[in-house]
RNA sequence: GCCGAAGUGGCGGAACUGGUAGACGCGCUGGACUCAAAAUCCAGUGUAAGCAAUUACGUGCGGGUUCGAGUCCCGCCUUCGGCACCA
């Protein structure tokens, strides 16, 4: 029997499509073991060989977990909706649903030719209306509900109807967007309209005035990592901040929960600490200055209230509400003018720079509350609108921003605190003793702290505050390929969730895809989609990407059910993500959407548990090299010139573009001396054909029209490339697709040569340089069991004591490694198991058969084919894992390292169960220590039993 | 700038709680088989010196703790990833 590889692996995998083998059902009484992938974009670039490094780990630990007795939910599907599919369609006229479902399918046959056990009858598509469905579902919910502090819970939006009705705003302890006050006398005098806005003002999902970044020339709206300088990324167009009104989910409700039930969660430090940072809590109080001839007052937020002696300036943010009023006629030209500055600048320009300082005065002033001293406001960029009330008391002396600020303005600076004592403390320690602080003085930072709150209490002017830096998630794309929103406004605009009935509402079809000129949706096109009967119309947003991401994991649950998300039934068996295994992009904002969307669906009791995802482990991104060759940016006699990247470096890399160059053309891929020869220029050519008359210049000669002219004997070019590790991405033609790895070498050689290139968490460039090591791996396994036509294992007699040693050292490592996830050493194991068992020439079916059980998670499908070879009729992916018998484990010797001083100097080889007097005398007697100690005098010898003798002498 | 992770042979990496640094694999060198090659098998392979036994040095750099440090502590350097001028 001989190791044919592909022929092997397509039979068991129709085998264990035919079977059902990873099918899984509720088995009431079972132990359950939920481990979760994060589900890829379907993109037309096809799966790359860094998307399986995390599949593969979880496919391993699944299995595993299954031998081991678990009923194990091992689901697969695809977040389907998304930007490059819409934008394929208006380049080419597909319809996004048409290109979206043949990329599933091609991935679908890609992940089953690495041979997962993905339990495909629960796959879920975010893009089909009968998952859509539950996704305006649970956005219904979200608008029907608002959120209760003091309950630290959602309550349906009818009680705080109810509440108003009774009591007004008295009482109320509800997270809301702007402040309101009212009593239950003026609600119940409300128009219908104005109850509707105000309610609007405590959804859980909600509309409101967000500021966008937005483009006229491309007609859309802009993330903040597609706007560069103020102007597109593609295109290089304008872009404007422009308010819209927008959906957008009150996450910050849940702040509070978000930052708290993460410290039982298993998951790394590092990623707990990226969320604590987004959250961002912070302690202080909120102070209301009353504005010099007005009625109102400028609120802010500061974490240090007891620096406000040294408060010199008030600053608001440009976008501030209060801006205009507080701007004086003989300001309003300036500020007008630094508020066309701001515009022009991208939420993400005006954090990135730092340096430089720019504001202007407004004209107004706020009364100091204790001292009564007039305080300018400043309007300035370096405040933000939607971080605490968009206003500052700035206090030069003790923030930096503040004191840079300062001396950009010209404006004074106040000491209040005393550092003397503490000597070594930074301002972000606050310590120090207060000074130039009327009634402060002398008081610690941390009492004057408490004492002016207390003051500011007593005067009704401010109070304590924990604000966080999290904001609001805006949930409106002006998009075509996502879920439309299940919401209709009436005549009067007031919004209204379609009946449950009637869901899901589905895409209209359209076969314009590009927004319309006012930069509504495309949905707007649909006209007879739109308008409804009484002058009520659809929304016509689209919800983002995230929306179907952040539940997904709850429908692999129970995925075919029409009436309900998930069942109640599956819920209670299934519970949550034992496991969940995906890349660090998403370490913040698809974790964070998704506990948020758990917990809200747990308050309104659907569900048991109340966070989704127990353990996490990121996966490192596998990375390409990205290979391109110079192109010189000047034409030379109206011809392109292209220079090897040797020339082109010694000249001046400025003078030149780089070009990216399809990997498959390279010669020596990977490595630093790649490069095209002449063969793979032709094929650059044929696949750039505007650049068929370019000349390539190298250090061997030149290229031109089909013609190499050496300079000296070389009958072909050796273009260097210029090579860097970079993102694996279509548009850098660096894309190295599983499928032909796979073909070479099978997909149990690649699956196992993904793991044994390093720890999982760990992101590297592909190579393929070791794969051989693994692929002679497997077939040495093979000879274990057969060589040429022969049948090795033998079933009678006993095994010898060293292989059952061998057998059972290389259960408990392998064991003990996949439950800490060092999958690359378990790789290792083996390797070293299949040595020695060769060496001791050891073909028993008693150390064969186990093996192979051991063996079945990492490659499933040799070990199918052996386990059935050794004459077995289920499958091994249901056997039991093999167990430790201790008693084998046990070597009649062992060797000790013997050092002097710690330095090793001998290895003595004993029986076990020597005892340490004996090694003790054994050591010191030994002849090459004795060179060592001549002459000097023992004074300790340190024994680890099993481990090390350090004889320590002087 | 801040936060996070990491620096170990020619390369990928191993060393679980402080205990033989370099497991395992690639590559390389030599040998066996072969007309030859591939495949396979055997041996060697951190650096330097030495015929050798052996010795010295060696985990980014500089200190420290310890009988003993890749692992712990202090200070630096470099690379990668993330980001918030957060009041």
């Amino acid at each position: 029997m001989e190791y044919r590889i592909q022929e092997l692996e397509a039979k068991w995998q129709s085998w264990w499509a035919e079977q059902g083998t990873y099918k899984v059902d509720l088995v009431p009484g079972r132990p359950k073991y939920y481990v979760l992938d994060m589900f890829p974009y379907p993109s037309g670039a096809g799966l790359h060989v860094g998307h399986p490094l995390g599949y593969i780990a979880s496919d391993i630990f699944a299995r595993f977990k299954r031998m081991e007795g678990y009923n194990v939910l091992h689901p697969m599907g695809f977040d389907a909706f998304g930007l490059p599919a819409e934008q394929y369609a208006i380049q080419t006229g597909v319809h996004p649903s048409d290109s979206t479902r043949d990329n599933i399918a091609r991935y679908r046959e890609q992940l089953r030719n690495l041979g997962f056990n993905y339990d495909w009858s629960r796959e879920v598509n975010t893009s089909e209306p009968d998952y859509y469905k539950w996704t305006q579902w649970i956005f219904i919910q979200l608008f029907l509900h608002w959120y209760d502090q003091k309950l630290q819970k959602a309550r349906p939006i009818q009680e705080l109807a109810g509440h108003f009705q009774q009591n007004g705003t008295n009482n109320l302890t509800a997270s809301f967007g702007e402040e309101m006050q009212f009593t239950a006398e003026e609600w119940r005098t409300m128009s219908n309209i104005r109850q509707e806005e105000v309610l609007m003002n405590y959804r859980l999902a909600y509309r409101r005035v967000s500021f966008v970044n937005w483009c006229e020339a491309l007609g859309t709206v802009l993330a903040n990592d597609e706007v560069k300088d103020g102007l597109s990324e593609r295109g290089g167009f304008p872009v404007e901040r422009r308010p819209m009104l927008q959906w957008s989910l009150r996450i910050t409700a849940y702040a509070e929960r978000l930052l708290h039930d993460m410290e039982e969660l298993n998951w790394s430090d590092a990623l707990k600490a990226m969320q604590r940072n987004w959250i961002g809590r912070s302690e202080g109080a909120r102070i209301f200055f009353s504005i010099s001839d007005s009625n109102h007052s400028l609120e802010v937020f500061t974490t240090r209230p007891d620096t406000i002696f040294g408060v010199t300036f008030m600053v608001v943010a440009p976008e501030h509400d209060l801006l205009p009023e507080l701007t004086t006629p003989d300001q309003k030209e300036k500020v007008e003018a630094y508020l066309q500055y701001v515009n022009s600048r991208s939420e993400r320009d005006r954090m990135s720079e730092v340096k430089q300082m720019t504001g202007v005065f407004t004209g107004s002033y706020v009364m100091h509350p204790f001292s009564g001293e007039q305080i300018p406001i400043w309007t300035a960029e370096y405040v933000l609108k939607d971080y605490g009330s968009g206003a500052i008391m700035a206090v030069p002396a003790d923030d930096d921003r503040d004191l840079a600020f300062a001396e950009m303005a010209g404006l004074p600076v106040i000491d209040i605190i005393d550092r003397a004592e503490w000597p070594d403390a930074k301002r972000e320690d606050k310590v120090g003793r207060m000074i130039h602080s009327d009634f402060l003085n002398g008081l610690l930072v941390s009492d004057a702290i408490q004492l002016v709150i207390d003051k500011l209490q007593e005067k009704a002017i401010g109070e304590r505050k924990i604000n966080y830096r999290l904001r609001d998630a805006l949930f409106s794309r002006q998009r075509y390929w996502g879920e439309p929103f299940p919401i209709i406004f009436d005549k009067d605009g007031i919004p209204h969730p379609v009946q449950e009935e009637e869901l899901p509402v589905t895409l209209p079809p359209l076969d314009n895809f590009k927004p319309t000129a006012d930069g509504h949706s495309p949905l707007a096109r649909a006209r007879d989609w739109v308008e409804l009967a009484d002058g009520a119309r659809r929304e016509t947003d689209t919800m983002p990407g995230y929306a179907g991401s952040s539940w997904y994991f709850l429908r692999y649950m129970d995925a075919d059910n029409p009436e309900a998300f998930v069942s109640r039934e599956a819920l209670e068996y299934w519970q949550d993500v034992d496991l969940y295994i995906g890349g660090t992009e998403h370490a913040v904002g698809h974790l964070m959407y998704s506990r948020f969307w758990h917990k809200f669906l747990f308050d309104l009791g659907y569900l048991p548990t109340n966070e989704p995802f127990r353990k996490l482990i990121n996966q490192g991104m596998i990375q390409g090299v990205i290979e391109s060759i110079y192109l010189l940016k000047e034409k030379v006699n109206g011809k392109h010139l292209f220079r090897c990247a040797g020339l082109a470096e010694a000249d001046d890399v400025q003078k030149y573009i780089q070009i990216p160059v399809l990997i498959d053309y390279i010669k020596e891929y990977g490595t630093d001396s790649s490069y095209l020869d002449l063969e793979s220029i032709k094929h650059f050519i044929d696949w750039r054909p505007e650049y068929r008359d370019a000349i390539f210049e190298c250090a061997k000669g030149t290229y031109e029209n089909g013609v190499f002219t050496p300079k000296g004997a070389e009958n072909s070019p050796h273009l260097y490339t210029h090579s860097e590790v970079g993102k694996m991405s279509k548009s850098k033609y660096n894309v190295i697709n599983p499928d032909d790895v796979v073909k070479v070498y099978g997909a149990d050689c690649f699956r196992m040569y993904e793991m044994f290139l390093g720890p999982i968490e760990q992101s590297k460039p592909w190579d393929t340089k070791g794969i051989d090591g693994v692929s002679k791996f497997l077939k040495r396994f093979w000879t274990l069991f057969s060589h040429q036509d022969q049948w090795l294992v033998q079933q009678t007699g006993e095994p010898d004591r060293d292989s059952l040693r061998i057998l059972h050292q290389t259960i408990q490592r392998v064991r003990d490694d996949i439950n800490r996830f060092s999958i690359n050493t378990c790789v290792s194991h083996f390797m070293i198991c299949v040595n020695e068992l060769k060496r001791l020439d050891c073909h028993h079916q008693e150390i064969l058969e186990p093996l192979v059980r051991l063996l079945a998670p990492f490659a499933p499908h040799i070990s199918e084919e052996l386990w059935h070879l050794l004459g077995k009729e289920s499958s091994v992916h249901h056997a039991d894992y093999p167990e430790v018998i201790e008693a084998y484990l046990v070597a009649d010797e062992v060797t000790y390292p013997v050092s002097v001083n710690g330095k090793r100097r001998a290895e003595m080889t004993v029986p076990t169960d020597t005892d340490q007097r004996r090694l003790e005398e054994l050591a010191l007697a030994m002849p090459e220590i004795g060179k060592w100690i001549d002459g000097l005098t023992i004074r300790k010898m340190i024994v680890v039993p099993g481990r090390m003798i350090n004889i320590v002498a002087g």
